[in-house]
This record gives C-alpha cells, structure tokens and sequence, in this order.
DNA sequence: GTCTATATTTTGATAGAC
DNA sequence: GTCTATCAAAATATAGAC
C-alpha cells in the first residue's frame, strides 16, 4: 500500500527559495526580507533556510547565535540602508523643502509604497522585544532627530519641528500597520500624502 | 536519589498563573491580555495555559479551532470591549468637543497610558495575519468612520475629518508599536497630546 | 563553507480516565 | 469540564563528513 506524505505546510505566496546567497551580506538581505515579511516569532530557521538557499548548519556558521544574532544583523543592515537610501536625502545639498520631498519620496519607495513592512516595528511587536529594544529606541531617536533637523532648516520652530518629527516616525509605523494587517497598500499612501501637505504648514499662533 | 527537575524556561516578569478562568469569557479575557503582550506568533499553547490556569484540553473544550479560534474570539471581545468602554464617547449627549475630549481619554485608559498594545497591531504584524485580514479591516474601518462622525459634528468639515480620523487610528496603532519597541510610554503620552490639540484644529484654507 | 543527519525541546493538538 | 498522558510535527540547535 502506497501511503500519501502529507504535504508540508507551506504558506501561499511564499517562495520554496528566493535565490541562493553566496555571501553572508547577501544572506543578511534575503534574512532581512523574511523577518520583514513574517515578523521575528513568525520565522523559523526553516523558512530563513529556504529564504536564503542556505541550510541550518551555513546559517550557523555565519549567526552562531542562531535566530537573535541574525534578527540583529538584519537590524544593523536595514538601519545601514534605510540611512544610505533615505535619510541622506537630510544632508543632500538644495532647498530644505526639496530635501524632504525627496525624503518622502524615497520613504515610500523603501517600503515599496506600503506593500513593504519594517523591521523596526516587527522587532518591536515580538515576543523577544526586550532582545532589540536598545538598538530601537536608538533607532527612532535617530530617525526622529534627522526629520527635525530638516523641519528646522525649512523654518519650522523646534519644538514645533520635534512634535512633527516624532509624529512622522510614528505615522510611518502605524501606516504600515494598517496596511499590513488589511492586505491593502491604501492607508499608506494616503498617509505619505497627508505628511507631504502637513509637515511644512506654517505654525498656528498659541492662544493667549 | 532525587533529581532536581530543571526549572522551565519563563521569561522574567511573565507571572505563572495570572489567576484562574473559570467561564468562557474569563479565559477569553485572560487569552487577550497574553495575545496583547506576547503577540499571535508569540503566544504559545503552554503560554495561554499558564495565562488562563486552564489545561490545554480545557482549552481546547473552549475553542476546538485551537489558537486561530481563540485569536478570533480575542480580537471579538476585545472590539466589544473598545467600543463599550471608548468608543461609546462618540454617540454620548453632550457637545461635540467635549465628547472628543472624553474619547481620547477614555482611548488612553484602554491603552494604560502606552503601557499595552493593541490586540488589533498584534494580529496585524502575525505571520497569519491573513487569517484575521476581513476583521481587521472592518474594525480599521468602523474606528475611522466613528472618529470622522464625531469630528463632522464638531465642525471639521467632512474630507478633512475623514483624513484626520484615520490619522488618528494609524497613529494611535504607530505609537503603540514605538512604546513597544523602546518600552516606554512617552511617545505614546505625546501622541496623545498632540491628537488632543490638532484634532479640532481650524482647517486651512487651500491655496488657489 | 556547505551538506546530511541527528539531537533535543517545544509546539499544536488529541485520547481517554474521572 | 478538567485532568494526565501522549502524539506527531516542527522548533532550535549541533555533530561530523566532505
């Protein structure tokens, strides 16, 4: 009798293997792709595994401290490109107002207009936060504190400029939530749209 | 010659028994609480257990879909509970400013002052947040619509209530994620503030 | 460095006594 | 309804050959 293996759960949508990384930086970039996708709980190393071509024992060799220690590579190698391909747009020569059209911008394009989600806020929704919480607090201060500084060369007030900053960073996390826990790319957009005609508007008077 | 049973892994601060179910929405209460810290993918069967005081066949007696089954039964409960204990501030008597006044403290409340998360982010940032994708959008989209009604009343004239009020959801879902991640609730309190100073805002005038 | 194979623990889930 | 005992599968991680 011929018994039918039961075949293995795998989720639709998710590619038996992606392509194969030959370099440990390039297996930080297809790692930094799944924990986006499935969260930091959500991966297994069978699913990193698969994601990166690689089998256990290679991720081992290149993570010896196995899940953690790849989460915090692709941390540092997000962090590193989300500076490099958005942020710098903050210290670019032109125009403030230009400067940070240009840092939508490319905020957009990096989460791939809201299809995307970020490693900052799946790190923070696991169980294993305490593990990231240095790296991320540092993180959104950073992030917070470049935004700023570009409202203030633009001419918004620093007070004014810090609220709005931190109301960026979290405008961002929240949108992604929205738009992955819906499936629809929608909430971001609008989102992306309403920072583009806020951030610079002038400051209202203080009632006195 | 006795042995001494090696102590099982518990995180420092996860209480071993929170207390003891004894109904259905006792458990479901407790399963939420344990869902809101630990995540969907965070949250193991051994976890709830504990959470619950309940055997794992206990629970399954409960909920024969096992986790999925509880999950929804969570997200279920806690969408009552956010409507009976916040949300209800929208159709109160009263004026509207003051009822918005009385929606984001009662919002803050729910939230303890950035200290919890969000069922409605947990499940959002789950590997199977697919499983959870029609609801999400529905409550998403009925907290929006309740805000924007509330803010119409007050005045605000209807697109820019709209906008606001699913500002005020993805801010509310982004503050929660950075007060995760850092394990501090300021940003959320800050957020919070800022909602209560703009929300009732004038609108600007356009420019032509 | 990468593989196959395996060890060990934990997971989600069930059986069956009470 | 709740428990103890148990299951098969999947989890993280390691051993050792090549």
């Amino acid at each position: 009798m011929s018994r039918i293996p039961p075949s293995p759960r795998r989720p639709a949508g998710r590619p038996r293997r992606a392509s194969a990384a030959a370099t440990r930086p390039q297996a930080v970039a297809l790692l930094a792709k799944t924990f986006r996708r499935d969260g930091y709980d959500g991966a297994s190393l069978a699913t990193l595994s698969q994601a990166t071509g690689l089998g256990k024992s290679s991720l081992y060799h290149y993570f010896p401290g196995g899940k953690v220690e790849m989460a915090h590579a692709v941390l540092d190698f997000s962090v590193d490109a989300a500076r490099r391909n958005v942020f710098s747009a903050v210290a670019a020569p032109g125009p403030p107002a230009e400067r940070l059209r240009e840092l939508l911008r490319r905020m957009e394009l990096f989460f791939e207009r809201g299809t995307s989600a970020c490693i900052l806020g799946r790190l923070s929704a696991s169980v294993d936060r305490d593990q990231f919480r240095e790296p991320l607090t540092r993180v959104f201060k950073a992030q917070t504190e470049a935004i700023a500084r570009l409202l203030v060369e633009a001419g918004v007030p620093r007070p004014t400029a810090r609220a709005r900053a931190e109301d960026t960073v979290i405008s961002l996390q929240g949108a992604l939530v929205l738009s992955s826990g819906t499936g629809d790319p929608a909430p971001f957009q609008r989102m992306m749209a309403r920072l583009r005609r806020d951030l610079l508007a002038p400051v209202k008077r203080t009632r006195r």
